[in-house]
DNA sequence: AGCACGATTAACT
DNA sequence: GTTAATCGTGCTC
């Protein structure tokens, strides 16, 4: 399975945060390789959107997101937890999609082991808790997603039709002025039981 | 140098 | 539903 390329995040924020819904996320770990289908996204873009990073202009922190598309960018809040995003758009534009949650295919007993004082079910169900999972931290940050050393990246996984996706606010934005607090830039699987039934219906009628 | 805050989580009541 | 945990970042002095 290949990589996703440049190309696949160099476009809009917002089609590319629909677009991760069902890739998959790997992680390649010595003897190990981690993955899980993208269930959750959420878009971040620009420095108008007061949700953004971004709106503090180019910082240290916020560099790379002015960088080319398909970098990672990781950062640290609430003085515990790791977030994982994928830089958009053309160098020079400041967006990124954040990856909130995602269905484990492959890994398993390494996730369980960093989750397990958790229910299989919340191992990747947070943008923190899947950054738990799969060790994504700081060493991360920065690195290119879509080069082909890169221990992180995402590949090509189900298709999901309009049906199976439901769009709303992004999540846990308290203090951000409207409209940014309520623009419905979140992505996300409602089912993922149906969105395997609906590739399932696909891949025979192909 | 100091300060307020945060794209959250887990453990409470 | 409420709240503590915990520290890098960006802003102000």
């Amino acid at each position: 399975m290949t990589r996703l390329g440049r190309e696949f995040f160099a476009r809009h924020t917002l089609l590319v945060a629909r677009q991760l819904l069902g890739k998959r996320l790997v992680k390649l770990e010595d003897g190990c390789r981690l993955a899980g289908y993208i269930i959750e996204a959420e878009a971040y873009r620009g420095e108008e959107d007061l949700g953004c990073h971004a709106k503090a202009g180019r910082t240290p922190r916020t560099a790379v997101m002015y960088g080319p598309p398909g970098f990672l960018y990781v950062y640290f809040t609430y003085g515990m937890h790791w977030m994982l995003n994928i830089v958009t758009e053309n160098e020079g534009f400041p967006a990124a999609v954040l990856v909130r949650a995602v269905f484990p295919s492959q890994g398993i007993a390494r996730m369980a082991a960093r989750r397990s004082s958790q229910p299989r079910r919340s191992w990747t169900d947070g943008p923190a808790k899947l950054c738990q999972a799969f060790e994504i931290d700081q060493r991360y940050n920065n690195t290119d997603a879509c080069s082909q050393e890169s221990q992180v990246f995402v590949e090509n996984g189900l298709e999901i039709p309009d049906s199976s996706v439901t769009i709303g606010p992004r999540v846990g934005l308290y203090s951000v002025p409207e409209p940014w607090k309520s623009i419905p830039w979140r992505f996300r699987i409602q089912s993922v039981l149906a969105a395997l039934q609906a590739q399932c219906v696909n891949s025979n009628s192909a």
